[in-house]
RNA sequence: GCCCGACUAGCUCAGUCGGUAGAGCGUGGGACUUUUAAUCCUAAGGCCGCGGGUUCGAGCCCCGCGUUGGGUG
């Protein structure tokens, strides 16, 4: 059973387990988690919200621009996560997160003040530009210049709370020099490119991404198939969610593939291991270049890796968890190359960017025999700015975030005759739920009819020779 | 044995299995040699169990999350396999099957239920399915005796009435080495407030809401006529879904004058507002905290 | 008796492809000629049977009853 803390509802459970010891894959020996380590790609989140991606490599000065500069040795070591100001010297100490910072008085009443009064001109901030410059010079903190502009302010008392609030956020983001380091996953790499380069991810939104790994029942343990333009964003979030169990094979059109997300992850060795590429052209060679391949050597420089013959014999050998497509080319074309290698009752999930590329598969597969539950989706999602008293969307993002479909697939059965449209007993067992009356699969039959032996499903299937163990059972015939 | 963590290559003795008879017509069995079920339909398809069938199948004994939010709120929460999460409450437990395939074979599900009889009806589901190891689930109100976990999960997930009663709770029990998220699921935009206000006194940052909604798109093909003026007083072919495929009657070409083309709209059962999902970001603690 | 569906338009229907805001009849208007009217065109008509209980302060929730169709005794 479980060596969790035991359900009993009585005693306060409290339990301190060590956080190494179940994430063995994860964390690299001799390294807390949560830590900056050297060679480690980090985002970077600056005052002004910008963002910026870089690895850390020792004994190097990291440009902040106007936030200042600082060596990356400062970082090493230190958790993520958290802001850190940068202080004169080059220091790197964390600095203090107050939520009156960004709140403004929750409590204040809006009503004690207006801008009835407040006239926009420039001389109400009595400090130049030049002496501005020259407090940033001088290296004051952030803090102290913030602090001798809003005493410079002629107008400042004048505003709401929320006013001031809102004054202050816009001179933390010009002036504090301070960053945070956060650690990069799938999520925050999402949204990144989303928001920096979208094309590059193909506009794959964080909520379509993460209903992509679901439908795909991505896992520990999955054996998938992968074929992925999204410069490995897609591969980045499924190698995630498998957390070093199980296997993707990534199928490609040119020679070799971008998966720079991969790389950005910091993915232990053992995760990486479990990742295998192959070109298209090496996976289902044609017949005339099979003697050409099968005479050279295998040329790539990694032997840990498998071969591409091996691999190929690997696809070939079918029975795959499920199938993810997230391709600029012909959606259909790439779902017919690689869907025989899927084992039935496994999902099949197709990514494009926009809808009415993902039409026609769509259709298609909803006439075919060998999808069941052929859905095509989209999201509307939606992010809020949450501040008391000042709630309200932030943006609109609905329609941009790309388009899935989504199917099961199963093994098409026999054509059915006209005439079996009677009552077909079926031999497996009852139902779980006997509480439960709508739709309920039906009694116990009473009468003596047929033989209760399960049938084993014959694959009539189109895709000959993917090996798959059949698990959904289409009882087509007649017991009568 | 079938489980939500793991695919089996064969149907066994046991095994609980989703029926297909339609795409509004999925229901949960388990599988007994000798037992039969009726079916009307001509045919019927076995499923391996996954989390996604399971929320489209599971008895309801309360209003459940549904797979849009089940997804963004797992990528918002940075779960994956070896996280450890706590849930309250438990409901009829459609997100718990999902996090435990998602958080196994390392990670555990800690998940709280304040309603006697749905408690050990999901503890009784969680054993059913093989996936006890995985879950600790306890009947237990939090916002009155909080969750009695100190230093030990990765992410916490509130589905409560009054969520901020129970934020201290869930903070002592997020592990404080790390930086670790929260999320609250609530309708109502009152409760997200009084949500956000506690975690802000309780040091929480980067708070966060979203809203996501799942559309569901039909695509059928029309025949639609083309405007032209010799035609236009005669008989128009009629505007007619067509079908393609599988061989049916109404696989013929467009007449002429008229044109056959795709035409995708959203479902119009699709649901509409479920909650609003608050996320926050817990930091971890100062080093000096740390020292002691 | 038991089981399974279906109840929205004045009436009657709607399919295992994820087809319940889709239609047909009837009705109104127009064109036409074959005028106790036919044909064609066109328009109007839709919020879901009744009651109860539950879910969080979002129902793809549950139960009972009624009407109706089918299956099986």
């Amino acid at each position: 059973m479980s060596a969790e803390p035991q359900p009993t509802p009585a005693p306060a459970v409290s339990a301190v387990t060590p956080a190494a010891d179940t994430t063995p894959l994860e964390a690299p020996a001799a390294s807390k988690p949560g830590i900056i380590r050297a060679g480690d790609h980090v985002l970077l989140v600056l005052p002004s919200e910008n963002k910026r991606m870089l690895q850390i490599k020792p004994d190097t000065t990291v440009e902040l621009g106007k936030f200042g500069k600082f060596q990356t040795n400062a970082l090493i070591g230190k958790p993520y996560g958290v802001p850190y100001e940068i202080v004169k010297g080059g220091e790197l100490v964390r600095a203090e997160v107050t939520p009156e910072d960004a709140l403004g008085e929750a409590d204040s009443d809006v009503k004690d003040a207006n801008n009835k009064n407040i006239f926009d001109d420039n001389a109400n901030q009595t400090l130049t530009h030049e002496e501005i410059a020259t407090l940033k010079a001088e290296q004051a903190s952030g803090h102290e210049i913030i602090a001798k502009i809003i005493s410079s302010h002629s107008e400042f008392d004048k505003k709401t709370e929320f006013s001031k609030a809102k004054y202050i956020k816009k001179k933390r983001q010009t002036f504090l020099r301070q960053f945070t380091p956060v650690q990069l996953d799938a999520a925050t790499l999402c949204d990144f490119y989303f928001n920096k380069n979208p094309a590059k991810t193909k506009e794959m939104r964080i909520d379509i991404l993460s209903l992509l790994l679901t439908s795909a029942n991505v896992r520990a343990h999955s054996r998938l198939l992968i074929y992925d333009d999204t410069q490995g964003m897609v591969t980045a979030a499924v190698l995630e969610r498998m957390g070093g169990f199980g296997e993707v094979v990534v199928v490609h059109e040119a020679l070799s593939q971008n998966l720079d997300i991969v790389r950005y992850m910091n993915f232990p060795q053992a995760t990486l291991d479990t990742l295998t590429t192959i070109p298209v052209n090496r996976a289902f060679p044609l017949p005339e270049e099979m003697e050409l391949w099968e005479a050279s050597a295998d040329t790539r420089e990694n032997k840990t890796k498998p071969s591409f013959r091996e691999t190929r014999d690997n696809i070939h050998r079918g029975g795959f968890d499920g199938l993810i497509v997230a391709s600029t080319a012909d959606p259909h074309s790439v779902v017919d190359l690689l869907s025989p290698y899927v084992a039935t009752s496994r999902p099949v999930v197709v990514y494009h960017s926009a809808l009415n590329m993902l039409t026609p598969l769509c259709q298609s597969m909803r006439a075919s025999q060998s999808y069941i539950l052929v859905n095509l989706l989209t999201t509307w999602y939606r992010p809020y700015q949450v501040l008391p008293q000042r709630t309200h969307p932030t943006m609109n993002m609905s329609g941009h975030g790309g388009a899935l479909v989504v199917a099961t697939k199963v093994a098409p059965g026999p054509a059915l005759p006209s005439s079996l449209t009677k009552q077909e007993l079926i031999a497996v067992g009852s139902s779980t739920q006997g509480s439960r009356k709508r739709s309920k699969p039906a009694n116990p039959a009473r009468g003596s009819s047929g033989s209760p032996a399960p049938k084993k499903a014959k694959v009539g299937d189109e895709n000959e020779g993917d090996g798959m163990e059949v698990d959904p059972v289409e009882a087509g015939s007649s017991q009568v | 044995m079938s489980t939500f963590e793991r695919y089996s290559a064969t149907i066994a003795e046991g095994d609980l299995a989703i029926l297909y008879r339609g795409h509004s017509d999925l229901y949960p069995i388990v599988i007994k040699s000798g037992e039969f079920v009726n079916n009307n339909k001509g045919y019927v398809i076995i499923l391996h169990p996954t989390p996604e069938l399971w929320t489209l199948s599971l008895p309801h004994r309360t209003q459940i999350l549904y797979q849009a939010d089940i997804s963004i709120i797992t990528s918002l929460l940075r779960l994956k396999p070896g996280s450890r999460v706590l849930e309250s409450g438990t409901g009829s437990g459609s997100f718990s099957h999902s996090l435990i395939r998602t958080i196994a074979p390392t990670g555990h599900l800690h998940t709280f239920e304040y309603h006697e009889g749905r408690a050990a009806e999901a503890k009784a589901e969680f054993e059913a399915h093989g996936l006890a190891q995985f879950a600790t689930s306890q009947c237990r109100d939090v916002c009155k005796d909080g969750f009695g976990l100190t230093n030990l999960v990765d992410a916490a997930f509130l589905d409560l009435p009054a969520p901020w009663e129970a934020v201290a709770s869930a903070k002592q029990a997020l592990r404080k080495d790390v930086a670790t998220r929260l999320c609250s699921f609530s309708p109502c935009i009152e409760q997200v407030a009084r949500t956000v206000e506690a975690l802000t006194q309780h040091g929480f940052t980067n708070i966060e809401m979203y809203e996501c909604l799942l559309r569901e798109h039909d695509v059928r093909n029309v025949t639609i006529h083309q405007v032209d003026v010799m035609r236009s007083l005669a008989p128009r072919p009629k505007v007619a879904a067509v079908r393609p495929g599988k061989g049916q009657e109404e696989d013929v070409p467009a007449a002429p004058g008229s044109v056959i083309t795709a035409l995708v709209r959203p479902r119009n059962d699709a649901r509409g507002h479920t909650s609003f999902l608050t996320f926050a970001t817990l930091l971890p603690q100062a080093e000096e905290a740390d020292e002691q």
